[in-house]
Order: C-alpha cells, then sequence, then structure tokens
DNA sequence: CGAGAGCGTTCAGTACATAC
DNA sequence: GTATGTACTGAACGCTCTCG
C-alpha cells in the first residue's frame, strides 16, 4: 500500500512557495539550501531518484519542519525508498498511525491544500454571477487561468461537494469550508502571498473607478492589538452582511476580493 | 554584441546496502 | 560471496539573462 502523498510534493510545494516569496529563487538555490546537489534535486523532484533515510532527516531538519511533520516527512521517504522490504513496511506502519493520531488536523489541511490557489474561492463565487457560463474556456479567461487550472479545480471542487453539475450547469452546493483558523500553515501562506500578488497587479491593470485601496500607518500599543484585529473582523463581517442584503434581489456579475493586512512595520519585532 | 553567471538537466562513475 | 540496484557526486551541456 502506498502513502497517500508524495514527499516529492512536498518538496516541490517548499519550493514553489520560495519562488513565490522570491521570483530569482531556483532549483539550485533550493539544492543550495537543503544542502544537497543540484543534479540530485532535479533526478528527485522527476522521480528518478529517491531519497535516502539520513538525507530525509537532514532535509527535514533544513526545511525546519515540526517535530510531527519532521516524523510524518522522513516515514513518507523511508515507505518510498528504504533499501529492505522490512523497513518500508515500518515506515508504512508509521505511517498509518501518525495519519490516524492527527485525522481531524490531516483532514482540514488537506481540504485548504486543495483550495491553496486563489482561484477556487473566485471560482465559487463565479458561479454565483448572472453571466456565468458552465464552460471552462470561458471561466479560464474570465479569471486570467488556464484551462488546464480550471479543469482541475472543477475536478477538486466536484470531490470536495462544494459544487454540483446538474443539467450541464455547474451549481454551488453553499457548504462552507472548515480551513484551519490561526494555523500557519505553508498553504494559508501561498494564499495570502497569491492575494497580495493580485492587489499589486490591480494597481497598473484597474482604473481607480474599478478598485479601492487605502493605507492607514499609524503608532499603536502592543497591548491594543487584539481589540484592533476583533475590529477588522467585525468590519469584514459586516461588509459581507452589507453585500447579502444588496443582493437580496438581483444577482451579482462582478467577483471582487476584499484582502485587508495590518502589519508590524519595525524590523525588530521584540517589544 | 560578447562574456560571464546562473539555470535545469543528463550522464558516467563511485560507493554502499540489499537480495539471492 | 557475489550480483544487482540505487543514492549520490561531479562534470558537462545547452539555454537564458544580465551587464558593460
Amino acid at each position: 500500500m502506498q502513502p497517500n502523498e508524495h514527499y516529492r510534493d512536498i518538496l516541490k510545494e517548499h519550493l514553489e512557495f520560495r519562488k513565490i516569496q522570491n521570483t530569482r529563487y531556483s532549483l539550485r538555490a533550493f539544492a543550495r539550501d537543503l544542502e544537497i546537489a543540484p543534479s540530485n534535486l532535479s533526478e528527485i523532484l522527476r522521480g528518478k531518484q529517491g531519497i535516502s533515510p539520513q538525507k530525509a532527516i537532514q532535509i527535514a531538519s533544513t526545511l525546519k519542519l515540526n517535530k510531527q511533520e519532521s516524523e510524518y516527512f522522513t516515514n513518507l521517504v523511508m515507505a518510498h525508498d528504504a533499501r529492505s522490504k522490512k523497513d518500508r513496511n515500518i515506515a508504512q506502519r508509521n505511517l498509518e498511525k501518525i495519519k490516524i493520531f492527527s485525522e481531524k488536523k490531516q483532514l482540514q489541511e488537506d481540504t485548504f491544500k486543495l483550495i491553496s490557489d486563489w482561484y477556487y474561492y473566485a471560482i465559487l463565487e463565479l458561479i454565483t454571477t448572472s453571466d456565468f457560463k458552465s464552460n471552462h474556456k470561458w471561466i479560464a479567461k474570465t479569471l486570467g487561468l488556464t484551462t488546464l487550472e480550471v479543469d482541475e479545480a472543477f475536478a477538486r471542487l466536484l470531490r470536495l461537494k462544494l459544487i454540483k453539475k446538474t443539467g450541464g450547469q455547474y451549481i454551488s452546493t453553499g457548504i462552507q469550508l472548515d480551513t484551519t483558523h490561526g494555523v500557519p500553515s505553508l498553504s494559508i501562506k501561498k494564499f495570502c502571498q497569491q492575494i497580495l500578488n493580485k492587489a499589486m497587479k490591480s494597481i497598473t491593470d484597474q482604473s481607480v473607478d474599478e478598485r479601492e485601496l487605502s493605507t492607514l500607518t499609524v503608532a499603536i500599543h502592543s497591548e491594543d492589538l487584539p481589540v484592533l484585529k476583533k475590529k477588522i473582523q467585525e468590519f469584514r463581517n459586516e461588509f459581507d452582511r452589507l453585500i447579502a442584503k444588496k443582493l437580496e434581489n438581483k444577482k451579482a456579475n462582478k467577483v471582487y476580493c476584499l484582502s485587508m493586512q495590518f502589519f508590524n512595520l519595525m524590523e525588530n519585532k521584540n517589544d
């Protein structure tokens, strides 16, 4: 029995994340950070080569995985690449144990991983608009995606039962996703970075009439931070309710994104 | 426009663990 | 003990990009 996930995908995800942070980041740079040869990494990612248990531990360490993630990663490697059948079986059994132990957390993480790209939410909203067409080419063009991305997205959304197809038309099931709150997972970070990139693009691509970008730079006291964060959440909820009220007697015809950032501008984050 | 740097990839060779 | 498979290394290739 094969593990559900391949360690190769974990490595690819980390590389992709670093590339988002730094567009000049490369496979070679990643290999340098992991302290392995670029040729080695290239072949690992292309599935032409495996990883030894020693390397797996070293990579988990350099990726700064926590104890559970590290254990999961090394067992994934062992389950695939251990030389002896005995070691592969042991690793496989360990993976089952880890899976049962963290089943709920894993489910939430897996769910968010599937929708960690910005366009999943955008597609779900686009479906509710008046001009929506259940045509992958039209959807791809509307959101600036490739048809392959749209194909994959709809396959996942159908699997997650977030949408259904009746009479050749996509319909939202209205099911809300319970994504992990406050968990600094790679998926959530990736989602936020993609949205920020979209916001940056809107500065040059969209007219002032189409968008609203505003910034407030302000000095605060750190003990007020929880109250201020709560206020932002309240505004977001109020904004959402207002939109819902406005759409009581008409259908939406645009998909917009409201993204708020409130963050520390000081390089030294210690008080 | 040429030089140099960096990129991803392939390939030959080596070392070592496992299977028989 | 030997054959086999494979992780790993380093050299090299062709390509792109940047800089002077």
